[in-house]
DNA sequence: TGGACGCATCAAAAATGCTTGAACCAATAG
DNA sequence: CTATTGGTTCAAGCATTTTTGATGCGTCCA
């Protein structure tokens, strides 16, 4: 019996809990939009690798993304860290 | 290169990244000690793999445990609510 | 219009994690 | 002692993720 609340919180959880996309979320926090070239030497992996924690982290709806010529720029979502941190275990969590 | 903040909180995430062990964390998270035989319900899993899971929460350190004649008491450690909030992404973070 | 650049997608391989069944240990009860 | 109860550990199977190499797609520049 998995309530919704629990698969929510693990999925959020899963996304970040990688090192990679641990270092991406944490360097978009600074809210900056960033090319996925400038992600580059922070993921340190494989372009199509890299392309691919970038989708997770998209999945999640944790960063957005916008094309800007040639380049796509990622952007953390604005309730990101607050959903994350909302995810977490906590006291009391009504049942 | 992977540092080491980076290393421990993927660690700690992940730990809670899972439906079992986020209910379990969530309802130690009361503070009180709770016998596995309590615990069984919550996890809905078979008893050796609810072993499993505890086992993982102990070697990220965010539960203990003690021996109480036949049975054994886990309880959330102190702090663990406080470094699980710490090992999510933040902005502005120290390199 | 051809080529280069930035990035995404695909399928298959490798790694990791979860689950299961059986055996095992510690503590109490009979 | 022996049996039972509460938990743990182990090895193997299964599923999900992560990684890799190749290919494709949109945009810009010459």
């Amino acid at each position: 019996m998995l309530e919704p609340i629990e698969v929510e919180a693990a999925g959020l959880l899963t996304a970040v809990a990688d090192p990679v996309r641990w270092r991406l979320l944490t360097h978009l926090a600074t809210g900056e939009a960033t090319c996925v070239c400038n992600l580059q030497p922070i993921a340190a992996v494989a372009p199509n690798l890299l392309s691919y924690h970038l989708k997770v982290l998209r999945e999640a709806g944790l960063v957005t993304t916008r094309r800007r010529g040639r380049w796509v720029d990622y952007t953390i979502a604005p309730d990101a860290l607050d959903r994350l941190h909302a995810a977490l275990p906590a006291a009391s969590r009504p049942r």
